[in-house]
DNA sequence: AGAAAATATGCAAGCGCTTACATTTCTCCC
DNA sequence: GGGAGAAATGTAAGCGCTTGCATATTTTCT
């Protein structure tokens, strides 16, 4: 019953709340926040002190309401779950920060429905632009990307013919690269640790690379000793189990990426077999752990940094109205280490 | 002057549009989207195909302006840059993702001014809760989230007594246990790679955990060969090879993660060092490194995925409006592998 | 069958901000 | 000093959505 019964709910100030305590209007106020060569002196020291007194903050929703941008770009990533995405993301975000926008980052597990989700929740979220991974998604993301006009830009492959810009890599050629050199040193029979290819047109670019290098090398694809997996260490660990078993066994043993990589040598050692001695195994993605495995790892290098910058960079164009450019190519070279030699001699 | 001149723009499809489209109040498109239980079944298929046919997305400005929350939780990690907060970023974004929030991710370089914008940010765009990793943070930081009263839970560390609640494990004592177990081998001379401890409370921690288990077993903090050196496997390196100049050595150099300890491992092979015989190396988190890395790390391990689990279901409660509850303490135990051993005789 | 209760829908008032346009105030010049 | 034009400020109409309340419509019960 008392009036005191109310409680001081914390209220946050809002622009009318600047407006009286400078006793201007809110549209004065709005002027001074963003664009204050439009007020004058006096005036303007007057809000600026009201808002600061008051502590007051635009709100983003009404702002993002009012005048339809938001300084946001966001970036849907398969996982955060390991390092591939992270070097190159990481690179993004400085790159966006130093240009005043902030970055909201989701993933999607490898699952294009839950990637469609998070698209739209981004979106939905104010994103201004967005940074992609690969081609691969369900019809309905691009037909709303088309409808909103969101500038978005495809990373970690580079598809010059795709109606979408990307910025990267030639995952099939690089890949290809890599088994012409295993081949080049005398192995004929080849074993490939292949991530899960369904829903991910780099694992299969990486397949279709391997199988070209075979075919030049007049060895026939179909003879390849292959293991399709999930994404972990211990998945690569036993997909190199299961691989020694076959019989003959094979004498290189090719990863999709350095995880698996990592995986097999790992097995490899547990078995008792020496790389490279015994077998040859190769990585993809130059990934820190690449580094650090015993022996170290030799493996494609794929310019993270430079790649997430770059994207950035396009992205930031876009929004900006600057005519859509090319998709840009970055170079995935080989990056030797120990693990790959001839095939032994036997 | 032709009508066609009005180019078609890109029209964004708005509640108003669905509601046309399927003959009913916008009022009732609402109702089907978020509480769709109350509207008929009849009525409910009939708005959602519309929507699904015009591909109507809400505009999050407007809802967050209208309802006041956003179903969106933001967290601010140090970097992404590696591994350390994936795993468990992860796991909080799946939780999330459970019960119907969307997670947006900022990072902050360890930068607390920086982090102070990214916690504006988030907030601005909508968050209605945050993560936070450790408790190091500029008063206004504070400040600001005090006044806005956002929901908010600290991890990565466990302190009971701090005004916020935390869910994590108590850094200073699981590093304790670990130097303990390293003096308990016989180990006297002790070295310690650690983390810039400014700005960054585990880092500090776990640094007064070592010198707590020193001081207990009677030797003294001050004789630690201690090295402070960024975060990357590189510099673990370094800080290693500069410690080994030290004489005399210290025979077992503990490490403040376990991408230091990599570094270190790697550079003790390059020295020509033999772990554990030469000289004893141990980490902290337990990464997947620490298994790949030869010989596999002895390290602290560190319950990531429950971290983040039990993170944001303490999240959900507080923004459910649950009386908040206490901080949450998990456990931080020792994960034996191969690097850690008694020191040599000599 | 008729009334009460339960369920489904519509109406309309905002949420906090930006901005086109209208109005007031200042400057300056003859 | 008066008036034109520029500069500063105010007015008010939305932006697209949610939600309390009022109004149908259906179900249930007697």
């Amino acid at each position: 019953m008392a009036p005191s019964d109310t409680q001081p709910e914390p209220t946050v100030p809002t622009l009318e709340d600047v407006a009286k305590a400078a006793s201007v209007s809110t549209a004065t106020v709005s002027r001074c926040l963003n664009s204050p060569e439009r007020v004058s002196e006096k005036t303007r020291t007057k809000v600026m002190e009201a808002v600061r007194k008051l502590g007051y903050a635009p709100n983003f929703g009404a702002q993002a309401l009012a005048a339809k941008r938001t300084n946001t770009f966001g970036a849907i990533i398969p996982t955060m779950d390991n390092a591939i995405f992270a070097r190159g993301l990481q690179a993004f975000q400085e790159e966006l920060h130093r240009n005043g926008v902030t970055l909201l980052v989701a993933s999607s597990s490898y699952d294009p429905q839950l990637e469609e989700d998070q698209i739209r929740a981004l979106v939905a979220r104010g994103a201004d632009a967005l940074l992609l991974i690969g081609h691969e998604r369900t019809a309905q993301s691009y037909a709303f990307l088309e409808q909103r006009q969101i500038p978005c830009v495809v990373a970690w492959v580079y598809t010059p013919d795709a109606p979408r810009i990307s910025v990267g890599f030639d995952n099939r050629q690089a890949m290809k690269s890599m088994a012409a050199e295993v081949i080049g040193l005398g192995h004929r029979r080849l074993g490939y640790i292949s991530a899960n290819r369904g829903d991910n047109d780099r694992a299969r670019e990486r397949f279709m690379g391997l199988c070209d290098a075979m075919r030049e090398a007049g060895l026939e694809p179909s003879e390849l000793h292959l293991r399709e997996t999930p994404y972990s260490i211990a998945d690569g660990a036993a997909a190199f189990a299961d691989l020694m078993e076959d019989s003959p066994r094979p004498t290189a043993v090719l990863c999709g990426n350095d995880v698996l990589a990592a995986g097999a040598l790992q097995q490899a050692r547990k078995l008792g077999l020496s790389v490279p001695r015994d077998v040859s195994v190769t990585g993809f993605d130059d990934l820190d752990i690449a580094e650090i495995v015993t022996p170290p790892l030799t493996t494609v290098h794929v310019p993270h940094r430079d790649m997430g910058r770059l994207a950035a960079k396009a992205l930031l164009d876009m929004r900006n109205g600057t005519p859509p450019q090319a998709s840009i190519h970055l170079d995935a070279t080989i990056r030797w280490r120990e693990t790959l030699a001839a095939p032994p001699e036997n």
